[in-house]
DNA sequence: TTTT
DNA sequence: TTTT
C-alpha cells in the first residue's frame, strides 16, 4: 500500500518529454503544499511525475500557479550526481491529476470572464473540455 | 486504518447544530463527487460530518455548490426508523476540511472582485481570513 | 477525488459471483475496521466491492477474520426494497485488496507452520504464491 | 490536502530520541513499501518520523522486519552537508502508525508460541498490550 | 448481518 | 433528498 493525495499549486509550468523508445509522454512538475498550521506561510515542495496522456492534458492545462489535486503513490530513488556522489530522490508518481481551478460555471466563475490567470509569468488559462479527463482505463462499473 | 480523501460540491448549505451537554459543535452537509470516467455525469452523494471550530467555518465559509476537500475516516451505524425497521448508514467524519474555490489572491483571481459566488440559491461567499484553519491541535512541528 | 484506504478484517467469507453478460467477476465483502480510540471495541463495518482477476484472487487468499488492506472509492447508488422503499447503499469499490496475514518468510512467521488459520468457521489458509499481485495493469514505469 | 498511507516493513530498528527544549519524543525508520507490479521485488524506501507516546510505542514494538501501516504527510526540507551543498530531504511525518503484525490472539497466531520474531538481527517481540494505541488525543464522537 |  |  502506498498512497497519496495531496493539493496544492505548481511553482512552475509543468515541462513535458517522451521517453525515447516508447514515445510514452511523462510530465514533471513540482507542488507547493501548504502546511495548514503553520505560522509563518510554509510549505512542502512536492515534485510530481505523470505518464501518457494525463501527462498531456496537464501540459495543457496546467501552468504555475494553478491549483492541482494529486493521487498517486511515493517513489524513491537515487543517482550519481557529477562529483559522484549518490543523491536519492523522492517523487509522487500520480495515478490521478485533477485541476481544481479551472473556469467552468461549475465553480460559478463565469469562464469567458478572463479568470486572472493570464499572467505575464505564465501561459494563460485555456478552455478545459467538459468531461476532459475521461482516459484509457475507462473501467465499467456494472452497477 | 480509515483514511477517506475526498474532492466534491456540497449539494446544499451545511447544517450546523451544538450537542446539547458538550456543547460541541456538529456541522453535516453532502458532497456530490463526480466519477471521472462515466459518461453520462455521475456523482456519489456522500455524506460529511464536522466537529468544533471546523464545523462552525464550514457553516460560515461552505454553502451549496462550493467546492471542498475532505480528509476523514468512514464511519458506519444503524438507527430504528418509524417503521421499527433497521437502517444502516454511512458517513464520513472529517479531519479536515479545505475550502477550495476561496477569493484569495493565492488562486491568482484578484479576490476584491466579488468572485461570481452570490448565487441566488445560496448565502454569498464570505472573505476568509488568511490562515482561518488555524486549530486547536496546533502541532508543533520541531524542524 | 475520492480516495479510501482501509485495513481490518472480513466479518464473512467474500462472496464471488460473474456478471451475466460480461463474465466479469465480482467480489464482495465486509471489513471491520476498528476504532482506533474506542473505549469499549468498536468497529466501522464497510462493504467493499472488488472486480476482475482481483476478486477472485480475495475468493481464493481470504476468509472470515483475515486482515486485508484495501485502496478504492466511495460508491453511493440506491435501490427500492420490497416494501417499495428506498435504501440508500455506500461501499468501496477497491482499487487493490493486499493480504496482510500471509504466512510467508518476508513476515519472518515461517509458512510451513500451520499458521493458525485452520479454524472451523473457516477455510483454511492457501499458499499465496509470490507475487500473485501482479495484474492486468502492469505500469512500465520507465526509470 | 497532504495525506499519506504506506504499509512496508522497517528496514532497520527505529531510533528514538528526545527533542532537547520540549523533551518531546520523536522515533525515526525507514520502510521498504513493496511495488505491487514490479517483476524484480522493488521497494521504495520512505523516511518516517513520529512524534509523542506513539513514537515510544514505535520504539518498544516495532523493529526491523516488522510490518507496519502509516498514516500521515509527506515533509519536505533541506539542508547543508559538510561540503556546503545543500541536500534535499523528504520524509512522511505519522499522524499514527498501526503495528500489522503483532502477536495476539486478535490475528489467530496463538500469540505465546513466540511468533517467529525473535531473529538474531533484530529485538524479540514484546506483548503488545491490549488498545495500546489509545492516545492523548482521544476525540469523543458524540454518536 | 458483523472481525480480531 | 442531490453539486458543477
Amino acid at each position: 500500500m502506498n498512497n497519496v493525495v495531496l493539493i496544492g499549486r505548481l511553482t512552475k509550468d509543468p515541462e513535458l518529454r517522451y521517453i525515447p523508445e516508447s514515445q510514452n509522454a511523462v510530465a514533471t512538475f513540482t507542488l507547493a503544499v501548504d502546511r495548514p498550521f503553520a505560522k509563518d506561510k510554509q510549505a512542502d515542495f512536492i515534485r510530481i511525475t505523470v505518464f501518457g496522456k494525463q501527462a498531456e492534458n496537464c501540459e495543457k492545462f496546467l501552468a504555475k500557479g494553478r491549483l492541482a489535486g494529486v493521487q498517486g503513490r511515493i517513489q524513491t530513488g537515487s543517482y550519481k550526481n557529477k562529483e559522484g556522489a549518490t543523491v536519492y530522490t523522492t517523487d509522487v508518481v500520480a495515478d490521478r491529476v485533477e485541476f481544481l481551478d479551472r473556469g467552468d460555471k461549475g465553480s460559478g466563475m463565469g469562464g469567458e470572464s478572463g479568470f486572472g490567470f493570464d499572467r505575464p509569468e505564465s501561459k494563460g488559462f485555456p478552455e478545459i473540455p467538459e468531461g476532459f479527463q475521461a482516459l484509457e482505463d475507462d473501467d465499467d462499473i456494472p452497477f
